[in-house]
DNA sequence: CGCAACTTAATTGTGCACAACTAAATTGGG
DNA sequence: CCCAATTTAGTTGTGCACAATTAAGTTGCG
């Protein structure tokens, strides 16, 4: 009684579309608990590591989020023009950008510190449930990681 | 011992951010895997749909999906253009359309059915790990939509 | 020094997600 | 029948993700 291979294309077979699925709807909670912020999804996220390391360079940024330039350089100036940030030439090395948060990014973290526990509260999950969950996905992350620099491990 | 307030906004502890991450990473393997049948990740989702019920108006294929039709409309317009689907307003409801395969769109399952095989492999999750963490993820996406519609589940 | 290789951001172009709005058609109450 | 409410796609505008390319600056080898 295996599954037949015809199966193998059904929707609610795809591990994929329920993480892709679970990510849109913590997009739609956050979107709610974020707009008093001012502040999107993933301007959050910068944010966070901002809050976390005071300041660095657009490279390090992007290392921490597993951004790239294209997609941070036009955030970054959204946040700089909302007056959360500044962006200044390093003047050691001027090909690089350094990132730091002006006070008015600084303070915003006051109002940030509720955010995750308005989040806790949506998800309906424990403490040891979210850190098992968080243990799986970043091994799958792992995994497909190294698919993309490797795709056939093998014992060659 | 309890983990002091200020940690709670470390990125490292948002689940949000591996979830992200992990369909991030599921985006750059699918990128490559479906690189030869022409279509992205999200056009493939849409696809998988039209294999498994035929034909269906953008109101249905949009609740499979959980996508609105200003991100339907413009996807379906490529897959369109790409000779994949055909798009005729129903005679029945002058409102609704209906989007069916071509031949060609048809004939596409035939090179796809290899692609979940060649997913799961970069995983390196086995059947029942997978299940398991797909029912996870559909309870958290549950849970995180009936948050959107009533924030405070409570017993009054 | 002089120049090739590398590094870092930024830009450009494509596509997805979604909110807000518009337009057209259907439905149901009177 | 008439019209208000509803339903359904489509459009517009904003923002994210990422590949490919460009531009500027740095580094190190000869």
């Amino acid at each position: 009684m295996t599954t037949p291979a015809t199966d193998w294309l059904r929707l609610d077979q795809q591990i994929c579309f329920s993480l892709n699925a679970a990510s849109r709807a913590f997009g739609s909670v956050y979107r709610v608990v974020l707009k008093d912020l001012g502040l999107t999804y993933s301007q959050y996220l910068v944010m966070l590591v901002l809050w976390e390391h005071g300041e660095l360079p657009v490279k390090k940024l992007g290392e921490h989020l597993r951004l790239d330039s294209g997609t941070l350089s036009p955030l970054l100036k959204r946040l700089e023009a909302a007056g959360l940030v500044r962006r200044e030439r390093s003047a050691r090395d001027e090909r690089s950008v350094e990132v730091r948060l002006t006070g008015q990014g600084a303070a915003l973290r006051e109002r940030a510190v509720e955010v995750p526990r308005r989040i806790s509260a949506a998800t309906g999950l424990d403490l040891t449930e979210v850190q098992d969950l968080r243990a799986r996905l970043d091994r799958l992350t792992a995994a497909l990681d190294a698919y993309g620099t490797d795709p056939a491990p093998g014992p060659s």
